[in-house]
DNA sequence: ATGACAATCAGAGATTGA
């Protein structure tokens, strides 16, 4: 089974080139952030022709998450617990049932930027927010994975400049600390897992050519429970997307688990 | 330190992103 991971940076500018994607790569599970777009919005029926079942968790102009699952979705959950103040459309959950279940949470973590600040904060808080949720998936025994945009660079190969990221929300040691907690809790980053080295990206910024000088950084994560690791097979970044028609700063990250 | 680029909403230019 496939499952990936794609900020597309708004669904509206991006279904060719989603559609495109999705003909070639076939996941079967797909979670996308940013789709930008309200629930009522979002071209479910596009995506239902092609045999997914679609769910979101849209906010206006900003924000959203979706899952698209060639398996039946069950007890999905819309916002990350904790904080029921909490506006933003950041996260989404389900469970696939197979043989045996999988519980699939997509993610759209804060960027974090300026800082320091209130976005930081906000940032840091959420963070704390998905630490108790993963202690939660953790303590089920129970096969899981959360994946996303993380907005995290986990270490300084992780990106092709790291002195331009020291000061950044994303690369800041206690946001990177918080990132370690929840992969010490037992979860594992996937990608590592099955590739070595530096030189993989998952972003490239839209502005001085940063993908033309392959300036990017790997911020887009799958992290496996422990029992959900044992079933992955390969993990890879589809970073040729960035360079075509119309693309997402950000490409797919995908997994293959043995089931 | 700033801007470079793109998407959104709105219908110009501010806001957000990373």
């Amino acid at each position: 089974m496939k499952i990936a991971s794609f900020n597309i940076n708004g669904i509206k500018a991006r279904t060719p080139a989603l559609l495109e994607w999705l003909k070639e790569a076939k996941p079967d599970v797909v979670l996308l952030q940013e789709i930008k777009s309200v629930d009522e919005a979002f071209p479910r029926e596009i995506f239902e022709e092609l045999g997914y079942n679609v769910e979101t968790h849209g906010q206006k102009s900003f924000n959203g998450v979706a899952i698209l699952s060639k398996y039946p979705l069950r007890e999905i959950e819309r916002g990350l617990p904790g904080d029921k103040s909490d506006e933003q459309a950041r996260w989404i959950e389900a469970t696939i049932c197979l043989p045996h279940e999988i519980k699939i949470c997509c993610l759209y973590l804060p960027n974090g930027n300026p800082l320091p600040g209130p976005k930081y904060d906000y940032k840091l808080e959420w963070m704390d927010r998905l630490y108790h949720r993963a202690k939660e998936l953790i303590s089920s025994e129970k096969p899981s994975l959360m994946a996303g945009d993380f907005n995290i660079i986990p270490q300084a190969e992780d990106a092709a400049s790291p002195k331009n990221w020291v000061n950044d929300a994303l690369f800041k040691l206690e946001s990177r600390s918080k990132f370690r907690k929840i992969l010490n809790l037992g979860f594992l980053d996937a990608f590592r897992a099955c590739n070595d080295g530096p030189g993989h990206y998952s972003f490239w910024d839209y502005q001085a050519g940063a993908w033309n000088k392959n300036d990017g950084i790997r911020i887009d994560h799958f992290l496996l429970s422990p029992n959900c690791s044992d079933l992955l097979t390969d993990c890879k970044i589809d970073s040729d997307i960035r360079g075509r028609e119309k693309p997402s700063d950000h490409v797919p990250i995908w997994i293959k688990l043995n089931v």
